[in-house]
DNA sequence: AATCGATGGTTACAGATGAAACAAATACGG
DNA sequence: CCGTATTTGTTTCATCTGTAACCATCGATT
């Protein structure tokens, strides 16, 4: 082993984020091509489809974003009348977020395509790998979270 | 299993953008604060260290990178005087693109750095999970290529 | 209740990004 | 050769991004 020289194609922060690259364009393409959803938009339409009813900042941390993304985000949803805001009554500087019915209808249009999405990568592995690989995403998550804080 | 619900948590595509994006920045925390670099510079960087001499085609390949990148890296580089450009004697629209003395002196600066970071990542798991970690990558990888072409 | 620090959220700004248009050179079919 | 298509690389432009500044509100302390 060379220890002046770092192979790039295998080092392992080049790697995840190739590939997560690769794979967030490609299922990028789906819900924007289907709904014209940037990244940040499709995030909080799964958040809110999935929870129901969330605050910005819930689902900032739900959906790993920047306050700022989920800010822009959720103004472009309320302007298309996918998303509304109800006042918190204990307090003002909070609004609880809700899909509407026509924001409903884009997520329950998105969920399966998301499903099929995912389930053609699973096969790329075996079942039995991707619980292995699952793991191993798992505890480097958990890793990285304690170097945070 | 609900299939009208999609859990965002345990979304593959999520799950992989998101710790990919953990690790990127983290290590980017490095070079930055160290060189000062972006990360299509330290990419360039690395490319050039490991193969020498590349030109801005293969290095943009080599690294996964869109050309405009590499060309606003290699500028910048250029004008720290970190890489220099040799004309090819056959082909007048490629230029030869190789690290200077200081350039390898930061590639150098940065090596083990990054090779002690990857280690801090890979004890995250056992060596025997990382290396199944290791082989889903490689299949999701290949699979995403498929796709491609 | 007045003050002061913390919190939820938006906005302004400066830098990074990719698509598309571009320039310069080469390849290739007639 | 000539003209056209392709390749390499840069630049332009419109968009996206995060930092930092900001505003309004809340909570705790006095």
């Amino acid at each position: 082993m060379n220890d002046k020289i770092l192979e790039l194609e295998s080092f392992l922060p080049y790697r995840l984020y190739r590939l997560a690259d690769l794979v967030s364009r490609e299922f990028a393409a789906v819900y924007k091509d289907r709904l014209g959803l940037t990244r940040p938009e499709w995030r909080v339409l799964a958040g809110l489809g999935q929870h129901g009813s969330l605050t910005a900042k819930t689902l900032g941390e739900q959906s790993a974003m920047h306050k700022t993304k989920v800010s822009r985000a959720v103004a472009e949803l309320e302007r298309r009348r996918w998303l509304s805001r109800t006042p918190d009554e204990n307090d003002r500087r909070i609004e609880h977020l809700t899909l509407t019915k026509a924001g409903l209808a884009a997520y329950g249009e998105m969920v399966p395509l998301a499903k099929a999405f995912e389930r053609r990568l699973s096969q790329a592995m075996g079942a039995a790998r991707l619980a292995e690989f699952d793991y191993g995403l798992e505890r480097l998550e958990e890793f990285m979270r304690e170097g945070e804080e």
